[in-house]
DNA sequence: TTGAAAGCGGTACCAT
DNA sequence: ATGGTACCGCTTTCAA
């Protein structure tokens, strides 16, 4: 196998120029039906496999989209990941996939990869805090968008989350139906992450009307590895008979130590849990979760970066001759000009809402009669 | 933000020519230190990111490589995707990750993809069969390497797979001491994928000694979608007390079913699954598995890739004018090759196996003493 | 030790 | 409708 077989190869094959194999490959009409019949035939004689490096060069986009995610191992990033980029599939990009480890550096890093690729455009699901890396990102004009997860400082980036409410709401009047008058919430890392953080605050919010403020019990860990002992025991003094965790991977966690306690699960303690990770629906009870419906947010995510990528696209060469230096503002401009259509600064940085569900199975039961 | 910052901006800025710039940027030595700290500084002033398109097209290596699995939500290639992207990642390789869904034509239009990206190699988890995806790979001259499984027809690919034996070996040993005295396996969709067929075999030449030819039963699915119910009445049927797994999906789907039957895993009946899933460590009983050692695997993976590549880098140069058209036959050569000493040529491992193991968790139990 | 210039494989623009 | 060619950003070879 010597050379690889370049559009030059081609073009000789086919006994046409260079420039009518790149038209035909790309579809850019002005051929005649006899040039494009040539091309094709010389193209698969040849097995001719066009060099994406040198197609972006030239024209500035690679179809090719960063995803970067805490842990793929997580089932839910992994999820995540599988919608993002199926969906990505279909409109004809590319993932470039990495994991953070919720690592400031090592996220920084992926994300100094993906910037030295030229890709199009980078879907994060952030750690923790704004790094220099999200900067780098930003500083280079790379279309960025959150998932699932938002940075304090980071306002202006559009993002797709999950709206804890309807969820919560859902679990929420289910276990109170069941007669309980106690409930623990147990956020994971919410000191960490403000995801989670903002997830305590409207259980919260949902909470109380339905128990009082008095019996309801919200408690946090500060890191991830936060051993769930000490809540669970809080919770459990407190008198609760339900709880709700914020934070699959602390569920997981938590499970076997409620098991060794001699609380069984949808019998002793009722149990909910954030995220419809396999774990939960083969378990024995079956856990209730709150959905976050990854397929529907991951789909989201990628849509909406294809949306931004399209619209810098045409930003990029319709503001290139009017904006003067940033050109910002007049990006924003556009994205309000299709629905009014005087000027005004738009709201652009969108925020996009998965809206959350509860699912109700056998983790979730009557008060038990004899208190726990 | 104006234009991209090129090498062309830091060598102006930095008062040194464009190839001082490379230079210092690729460690070829020959610069005197003051140029060395001028160019740097530019660098890290203008916030200079390589173009590795550029770079990788007139260097012809691009320092990444890809990687296709069945499915990124499965626990086991989530890991397996873990650990080899964290292998590569440490010795300063990218990697780009693809899902098949174990479909033919979603696996060759990824490894399309691939190709066009120019990587350097690509490790594949391949569907069941040959495709012509993978041929093209092959008559591309990229590097590639089959893990977790192989394929007839491709066995001069190089691969890294579990050996079975002696994990079944163990796993059987620890239900034979447990008193039981037929055992029956479960492979999966053995019919479409050959390394459960293989495991088939093993745990047919293990157990038969132990066992007896006549208290061992094999059930295979003829797809991964087949319900599992019917291999586990024949089972019953069969009398035997034992379940090994060989296949983590079929165990997951299978485990509710068992449980409606009224039989009590780690009570009723034993199990044992292939594949070190948490789902598996975290029910109750606690099932016993046989561990791939995924991570070992996918380290094992990466490196071998690795070694392919650096390899390839060096064969090509001296490959090049040694060989005549195809050099196919030269490159068999070299394979064995590797026991005599006269040629230079290096030597090949073409199968890597990983050694299982297993191990022992609460769903294995003594035979329950009111025969099921 | 350093700089100039020739490509790598495409795309896009401008002639024809 | 088609062909010629500059050029994307970098590495590499060769001269100075």
């Amino acid at each position: 196998m010597a050379k690889r077989v370049t559009i030059r190869d081609v073009a000789r094959a086919a006994g046409v120029s260079v420039s009518a194999v790149s038209q035909v490959l790309n579809g850019k009409g002005r051929l005649s039906s006899d040039t494009h019949r040539k091309v094709e035939d010389a193209v698969a004689r040849l097995g001719y496999i066009p060099d994406s490096r040198a197609r972006s060069m030239r024209s500035s986009h690679s179809r090719t989209i960063g995803l970067v995610v805490p842990q793929i191992r997580n089932d839910f990033f992994a999820s995540l990941v599988s919608a993002v980029q199926d969906t990505l599939w279909r409109h004809g990009y590319a993932t470039l996939i990495g994991s953070s480890f919720d690592d400031d550096e090592r996220q920084d890093a992926f994300l100094h990869t993906l910037l030295t690729q030229r890709i199009d455009g980078i879907i994060c699901v952030p750690t923790a805090h704004g790094t220099p890396g999200l900067e780098a990102v930003l500083a280079n004009d790379v279309p960025l968008l959150f998932a699932d997860r938002t940075i304090d400082g980071f306002e202006t980036i559009p993002r797709v989350l999950a709206d804890p409410e309807p969820g919560l709401s859902e679990a929420l009047r289910d276990i109170h139906k069941h007669g309980h008058a106690k409930v623990a919430f147990l956020a994971g890392p919410a000191t960490v992450l403000p995801t989670l953080a903002h997830r305590c605050d409207v259980f919260r919010a949902v909470a109380t009307p339905l128990f009082g403020e008095d019996n309801i019990l919200v408690r946090t860990a500060s890191s991830p590895a936060e051993l769930p002992g000490l809540a669970v025991q809080d919770a459990v003094e407190f008198g609760a008979t339900a709880l709700i965790f914020g934070h699959s991977p602390t569920t997981l966690r938590t499970l076997p130590y409620l098991v060794s306690t001699g609380l069984e699960p949808g019998r002793d303690m009722s149990i909910v849990s954030f995220d419809e990770v396999q774990t939960f629906s083969v378990y024995r009870p079956r856990i209730s979760v709150i959905s976050q419906q990854v397929a529907v947010m991951g789909e989201s995510a990628a849509l909406e970066m294809l949306a931004l990528v399209e619209h810098a696209d045409t930003a990029d060469s319709s503001v290139a001759s009017a904006a003067d230096s940033h050109g910002f503002a007049d990006a924003s401009d556009a994205d309000t000009a299709d629905s009014i259509l005087t000027s005004a600064e738009p709201p652009v940085p969108a925020t996009k809402l998965i809206s959350t569900h509860y699912i109700a199975r056998d983790s979730v039961c009557p008060v038990p009669t004899h208190a726990a």
